[in-house]
RNA sequence: CCUAAGCGGGCGGGCUA
């Protein structure tokens, strides 16, 4: 509640209560954790006219949140700024910018902060190994992930259940499933007790694996454990059922959530409905739209992404579109993913000008393009032969700092 | 004296690469 906070900062002020570095540093960590990065930055400056020195507290928020809103270049900037006074930057501060440079893609200057953080005297600590590990697993490169826990346990800092989840969480995307089976046996063989999200990150692992059976097998020791499944852990269950073949478990499990008192939740839905979709069960995938609302969830996004997704696949262009001005008229505004099928849809159907179109919407909107946006309209362009329009916006992307892949 | 900062899991998009 963003918003009501500006109030009262305001008012706090017109009562002649002027904001110290501590409450500074409590709203510039309140701002980024809202994405409000503007804001954040403006408080920063707004402390400095006031002669307030950030601590290391207020940077670290701060670059955590200019990295959370992708604004990594600013966050390096507040990072450097800081040592270039003469600031010290502590372990906190550090582990910030390694983990959003390497959430972010930026994993070998991330690793160099890394080094000179070292360098300093500065000791990383798990968490610190954790978030450089977890960032490369996102970034799906999971040698640099490996050569960084080995690091860290020769530095004598113990893994411990988040280290381990994160492996086998980026272990399953990659698709080395043999690999998560062995990390989530070292896990237990170091006596680190598995928790509800490193069981999840297995099971959805085994899915991907079509490993559906030793997913199930996975769910029983998790209950002779006694750690309770949640709803991630249902959504896993959900859609690695479906994708396994087992639609009609699929609701099984749906009522199984419900009888122990967990109401589905969007994610369940999201889930129900693209899955119903992907087997071609469009009644059923239609009744579950249906049955969100009047259980007064509220389609999103996502819903209307995997929809358009869906209609698309089948070849259905109009109705897609129909879908989508739809999504619109309901107030929900579209995301860089139902823009980008949007305009894969247009260029598709041979309609390149409109398809340019949805672009200059969307960025009027305020939506950025993303790595797959630029990529569907460089295709789109090139596909047809318009190599000038694929030039701008392949010039474009640079000019944006997003990288090709 | 009190107050502020960092880590892990689930749903949709591009590529005849």
């Amino acid at each position: 509640e963003w918003e009501q906070a500006k109030g009262l900062i305001d008012e706090m002020k017109k009562n002649q209560i002027f904001p110290d570095a501590v409450m500074y540093s409590s709203v510039i960590h309140g701002f980024s954790v809202c994405k409000k990065w503007e804001d954040a930055i403006a408080m920063f400056h707004e402390m400095k006219r006031n002669e307030l020195s950030p601590s290391s507290v207020t940077r670290s928020s701060l670059i955590r949140g200019l990295c959370k809103a992708g604004i990594l270049k600013e966050a390096k900037g507040i990072f450097h700024e800081m040592k270039s006074e003469g600031a010290i930057p502590n372990v906190v501060t550090y582990t910030s910018i390694i983990h959003g440079l390497s959430i972010g893609g930026e994993w070998e200057e991330a690793k160099t902060i890394l080094d000179d953080m070292k360098k300093n005297g500065i000791c990383p600590d798990v968490i610190t190994y954790n978030s450089l590990i977890h960032g490369l697993c996102v970034c799906n490169n999971w040698e640099e992930a490996q050569a960084v826990f080995e690091e860290m346990k020769r530095a004598g800092i113990t893994p411990n259940c988040n280290t381990y989840s994160s492996l086998i969480h980026g272990l399953c995307r990659v698709g080395m499933l043999e690999e998560a089976k062995a990390t989530f046996q070292e896990m237990k063989n170091n006596r680190v007790i598995p928790d509800v999200k490193s069981y999840t990150a297995f099971i959805q692992g085994l899915c991907i694996g079509g490993e559906w059976e030793e997913a199930k097998c996975i769910i029983y020791e998790m209950k002779r454990n006694g750690i309770s499944l949640d709803v991630v852990t249902y959504t896993t269950m959900i859609l690695g059922s479906i994708r396994a073949g087992r639609w009609e478990e699929a609701k099984n499990i749906v009522s199984d959530m419900c009888s122990s008192g967990m109401p589905p939740d969007l994610a369940i839905y999201n889930s129900l409905i693209c899955g119903m979709s992907e087997i071609g069960k469009w009644e059923e995938a239609k009744g579950v739209f249906c049955d969100m609302k009047s259980m007064g969830v509220s389609p999103n996004a996502v819903t209307y992404g995997i929809i358009i997704h869906a209609l698309l696949q089948i070849g259905n262009w109009e109705e897609a579109r129909g879908i989508f001005h739809e999504m619109k008229n309901k107030g929900i505004l579209g995301d860089v993913v139902t823009y980008s099928m949007m305009i894969h849809g247009l260029f598709q159907n041979g309609n390149w000008e409109e398809a340019r179109d949805m672009y200059f919407e969307m960025k009027s909107k305020g939506i950025s393009p993303d790595v797959v946006t630029y990529t569907t309209m460089i295709h789109g362009f090139c596909y047809i032969g318009n190599w000038e329009e694929a030039k701008l916006v392949f010039c474009e992307m640079r000019q944006q700092e997003v990288q090709p892949d």
